[in-house]
DNA sequence: CGTTAGTTTGACGGCACTCAAAAGTTGTGG
DNA sequence: CCACAACTTTTGAGTGCCGTCAAACTAACG
C-alpha cells in the first residue's frame, strides 16, 4: 500500500496542489522518479486520529490529499485552540523543523489522506536538485501568508465572513462550486479557530442566514450573497445599517 | 559603508542571534568568507523609515542587529494592523518568498541597524553549502512559532502578560535584566499587536500597576512579579483571586 | 511659551461570554 | 425498528468586558 509505481504516484498526485513540488520545475523524469520515490502515501485515516502531537519528534512533513486536518493545542485549562484548518493542497509540519519536535497537534477532522515527504530524506535530494530547494522555500513561504487573514480585534460576523469565503476560494481552486460549503469541522471548531464560543459561532450563522447572506443546512452552507459577505469580510466599520 | 572587511563582519555578527546562520555549521573559513561577502550591512535607520512596504519586490531577507522594526498591515477603513515586533536577533521578510512580493509593511519603530542578506545570492550559496541550506530552514520555522503565543479570544490583562513577558525573555537571551522594559512602541502599536483599543491598553497598564504586578514610568515598565505574571498569561481561567 | 502628538481617565453602551435548557442528531443494543 | 444515551447544535436570559466618544493631562519640540 506504501509503494505505488512512478505511473500510479503521477496520476496519484496530479490533483494535489503540491504539484507545484512535484511537477513545475523541470526536473528530470529520473529527478521525478527519485522525488517520488521517497513519498509516502497514508489513506483512509479515521476521524479522531493523529498525524503527529505535541512533543512527537519531527521526521516528516505533510501534504493532505483528500479530508481536512486540524492544528491545535491545549492550553493550561485544557481547552483545545484550532489553530488552522489544512485541506485538500496544504502542508503541515513545517513549524517543527527546527526544535525537531512538534509544537502543536494534527488531528484529522475529515477522513483524510495524504502525502508523508520524510524531511531528511527530502532535504538530502534538495541539496543536489536546486529547483527542489527554491519549491521547498516557496512552499514554506506560503503557509506564512495565512495568518493575515483574520484580524485580532475583529467583530465576529467580519471573521466568521472571512473564514468562509476564505474556505470557498479553497473548493473553488479544485474546480468545485465556490457557493456550496460543506464543513468538515464541528461549530465547536469553528468557533475555537476563529477565537470565540460555540454559542456565538451558531447564533452569527443563524443571523446571517436571516439576513439573507447564507443559506444553513446542518453543515452543509450555502453562499447566497458572496458579494455582501466580501464587503463584511474586508470592512473593519460600516460593516452593518447603522442607524443615523 | 556597505561593504565592510571580513574581520569586521565577524565582530559585526558575534552578537547577533544569526549567528546560528553564519557560525555554527561547521563552515571552512573560505565559506563563511562567501557567506559574509553578500551580506550587506545598514545602520542608523530613522525611526519611520520602511525596510520594505507592500507590493515591494522580494529582494532580501533582514535581520535585526539593534533598534526595533514592526511589521504592519492597513485594512481597508485605513486602520493600521500590526503583526509583529521584530527585534535584535529576529529575521523579517520570509513571507514574501513564494509571491515575490511584499505583503505588508516593514516601519523602523526604534533606530535600527539591520544586515540585509541578498536571498537570490543566498540560494545560490546554499547550493553548494548543505549546512547553510539547513540553516536557513531552521530559521524559518523558528519563524512560524511566534503565532501560538497569543490566543484569539484571551481576556486582555491575559494577553498583555504574554507580551511584556515575550519582551522580557527577548531581553535575557542578549543578557539584559528580564525585569527592566523599555518599550520601544507606542501604546497604540501595543494595543493594534494584542488586537485591542489604545484606551483599553492604558487603562490595563494602570490596572496592572495597581496590582502591584508591574510599575510603569512611561515606556519604562518594571516586571514587579514575574510569577504571577506568568500565571495570568497562561491560565485561560482562574487568572485573578475568584470570590468563592 | 504655544502647539502638537501621545497617554490617561471617565461615562456609557453594545457585543460576546456565561449559565442554562431545549431541540436535533448519531450511535448502540434490545 | 425502536428506545435510550451521548453528543452537537440552537435558543434564551443576564452580565461583564471592552469599544466608542469625549476631555483632561503630559511630555516633546520649535
Amino acid at each position: 500500500m506504501d509503494s505505488l509505481t512512478s505511473g500510479q504516484l503521477r496520476t496519484a498526485c496530479s490533483t494535489c496542489t503540491l504539484n507545484e513540488l512535484c511537477w513545475q520545475h523541470g526536473l528530470t523524469p529520473i529527478d521525478l522518479e527519485q522525488l517520488h520515490g521517497l513519498v509516502r502515501h497514508a489513506e483512509n485515516l479515521p476521524i479522531g486520529s493523529h498525524l503527529f502531537q505535541v512533543g512527537d519528534k519531527f521526521t516528516a512533513v505533510y501534504a493532505v490529499r483528500t479530508g481536512c486536518v486540524k492544528s491545535y493545542t491545549t492550553d493550561a485549562s485544557g481547552e483545545e485552540q484550532v489553530h488552522g484548518f489544512h485541506m485538500t493542497g496544504d502542508l503541515l509540519g513545517f513549524d517543527a523543523i527546527y526544535p525537531e519536535q512538534h509544537r502543536c497537534n494534527a488531528a484529522i477532522v475529515q477522513t483524510c489522506s495524504v502525502c508523508v515527504l520524510p524531511y531528511q530524506e527530502l532535504m538530502n535530494l534538495a541539496v543536489r536538485l536546486p529547483s527542489l530547494q527554491t519549491s521547498l522555500m516557496h512552499l514554506m513561504s506560503r503557509e506564512f501568508s495565512i495568518n493575515l487573514l483574520f484580524p485580532d480585534g475583529a467583530p465576529a460576523e467580519q471573521r466568521m465572513s472571512a473564514f468562509l469565503l476564505d474556505l470557498s476560494r479553497r473548493q473553488e481552486r479544485q474546480g468545485r462550486p465556490p457557493y456550496e460549503l460543506d464543513l468538515a469541522m464541528s461549530r465547536q471548531e469553528i468557533a475555537s479557530y476563529l477565537g470565540f464560543t460555540v454559542e456565538t459561532a451558531s447564533r452569527l450563522l443563524t443571523k446571517m442566514q436571516k439576513e439573507g447572506l447564507i443559506k444553513v443546512k446542518r453543515r452543509l452552507i450555502y453562499l447566497m450573497d458572496m458579494e455582501a459577505l466580501t464587503q463584511i469580510a474586508r470592512h473593519a466599520s460600516s460593516n452593518g445599517p447603522t442607524k443615523h
